[in-house]
DNA sequence: CATGAATGAGTCTTCATTCAT
DNA sequence: CATGAATGAAGACTCATTCAT
């Protein structure tokens, strides 16, 4: 392993655990087995090096995603793939994912705008499938892009609580995760309604908030969240 | 409004919006019309300030959730009630929740405790709930910790993407939501699988990883995620 | 105790504690049970509640130095009862002549002036004492000024290890140090000189220093130390 | 000379100069002709600065006391050299040594406890041979601890009135001194006690104290100071 | 009298980064 | 390659002091 190597891993690891803000240029150091000095041999700035993370991380994303799904026409299956695949990723690599889901605001704008082009790529997939799902009839989900986002973030958490330690392997977590979003998405109408007026009431009781008649909440999202997350 | 609020809400809104550690303390002063000094008349240190929101945020959370499910004997329904509070409490206050969802990490290890304590009191709800479907038949979920983890999660992303102008009421958002999750709880082996292998070829391939033949992952959660998040 | 009482005497205590650097405007306030703006009712600045204090102990000392030894013809009575007095007054008011003996250094330059002269006052009560038995052939003094000093640290010290329990009575450690003094100063040529030479040597062995054949060492003191201390 | 010396000479100056808390960051920088943040590749935390250098002047003034009195029988002249190399020790290295005698209140207790450590096997060699010369007869010392610590603070008062030009060799200065302490522990009984009733009475006057019959005083001390002076 | 509010200047310390060696 | 040395800017936080109430 290159000292290269090194420092990214270094970066990736302690960006995940304690943040991009909250990593210093002498832990990654440290972390590398390097000067703080010697750091920069292998990297731009810090700014650089989590915006290279980030971008690589995303690339492999987008890349398996168009393996796994080019050429499967029923949206069922390839969403389901989607699904396995963001899982798998995300319990395989629970450090980079967390940066790329997390860190997203430490980077400038300037930075941002490769990184934020590739996950509305990526989504696209997703808004794709779900998309088509619904034309053709077998999803039967209300607002696609809140669905989309609702499962993504669903997915996303995995990178939170995974352990490599544990009798479940990667197919059935992936198994299990594609069988919730195909469930939600599949069967309308099953299940009660909860009681929602109620618990519009006590969130504003709770909250002491005015508990308008119609208060509005977005759903014009088409392409993804605003900047920066 | 007090100069404390005016405190409190600068660092609600910035700790949402660039993280704690991204968060300078004069920034706040800054968002607060005070002085970096002055801000000390109102709020102990920095990280003090992130825990008092952090448990207040909690409280309410775990107040209106009691509120919400108290004597409500159907499962379905509690744990309706538990997505649809979540989600509107999401959408309501996307900043708060974003930094309890976030930021527990910044928080030394001694002012971890109390917001986790809140935290673990919070999620037992759900999972008593979830169990308690399963008992009775009535939902058929797979790994019950993984599926409370992933409809927390799930719910969890609607502050990230929340703006309040939009035609979507707050009650609409939580019925999707809470409709997500009762068809992904409730009806079992609908939708085909996925090509699970195949997927798992492709990440293998994509990241150059080793394709064992039982790569574990862990199911072994009860109580909840590590320390730190 | 009027609350000007209270607060000169946390002062007096907290200087003597940590010091007048050490000591903050709020340590005061809290020792007082004042807030930090109402202290400013009872003192000026800091700088002056220390002036004040070092001013009143020193004209108390002064005072006392006199009453002790007006009319008192034999030197060694007049020495014996100002080491007396010094010691009493350490060991009655170990604070306050704390604050005298260690923080003039504290003082800008203008607020010292005033102190130096009543510390020089004082000590040429003594310096007169020993030059008179030098004069009058009971004492047998070396260098008169270093013989002040000498003694007059060695009554200081008093007020670092005193305490109130214990079963000498002021007097007897009066008694103790005077007998001290007057030993000193008395009896010449008493015991033998220990070997200079070696010491010398491992004096410049250990701190790696030059052993010049006279180092020399100020003996031109006459009126007391340097400005500051 | 290198900057790490710089930072600690001119600590050590400061220090002595204006007291730890009267020293700032930027003063120790720009004596050391570095900037303040330069300052922290050769120390790390001021406290630490100073620590090291009481632990460091310490530990040569006992090793310079070891070499002086081993193997040296006679209490008188082993105390004689103790006072010798004391006074040759402060007067040599006033600053180090005002260091040391003045600011072990500013470390912390865990800071404190090594520095204390070492004063007290320092003193110890002060009070055996102070017991030694009491047991054999030669000495006539009333408390011996109290002697000690008389004899301890006479010697130290040397640091702040030394100055390298002057006629006075360091050898006269420490026979002066090694000569004002054999005096005063060897001829008892000398010279007449001074009017301490008298004394007292003043005293109380002065300091509007009630005079008790038995105010009474610590003699309880063996093996040194209160922790922190 | 008493104090909460307020602050500019200061505290010690760490930051990411550069550069000569 | 590698790193000690170096630093301006910034980090969080405290200082002594003032003043309107």
């Amino acid at each position: 392993m290159t000292s290269a190597d090194r420092v990214r891993r270094a970066a990736i690891r302690l960006f995940a655990e304690k943040g991009f803000h909250g990593t210093g240029i002498r832990d990654l150091a440290q972390a590398a087995n390097l000067s703080s000095a010697s750091l920069y041999h292998y990297m731009g700035t810090k700014e650089e090096l989590l915006a290279g993370i980030m971008r690589e991380c995303l690339e492999r994303l987008l890349e398996g995603a168009g393996k796994a799904t080019e050429g499967v026409t029923d949206p069922r299956e390839r969403l389901g793939r989607l699904v396995a695949l963001h899982v798998m990723s995300h319990a395989l690599r629970p450090d980079e994912t967390r940066v790329v889901d997390n860190e997203l605001r430490a980077l400038s704008p300037a930075a941002q705008e490769p990184v934020v082009r590739l996950r509305d790529a990526y989504e696209q997939l997703w808004a794709t499938a779900i998309a088509d799902g619904i034309a053709s009839g077998v999803f039967s989900a209300g607002e696609p892009s809140i669905t989309r986002l609702a499962l993504l973030e669903m997915c996303n958490g995995v990178s939170r609580w995974y352990s490599p330690r544990g009798p479940l392997t990667l197919e059935s977590l992936a198994a299990e995760y594609a069988g919730l979003a195909m469930r939600a998405l599949m069967s309308a109408g099953k299940g009660p309604d909860p009681d929602l007026r109620y618990c519009r009431a006590v969130v504003a009781d709770v909250w002491n908030t005015p508990n308008p008649h119609a208060a509005p909440c977005s759903d014009g999202i088409t392409g993804g969240r605003s900047k920066g997350d």
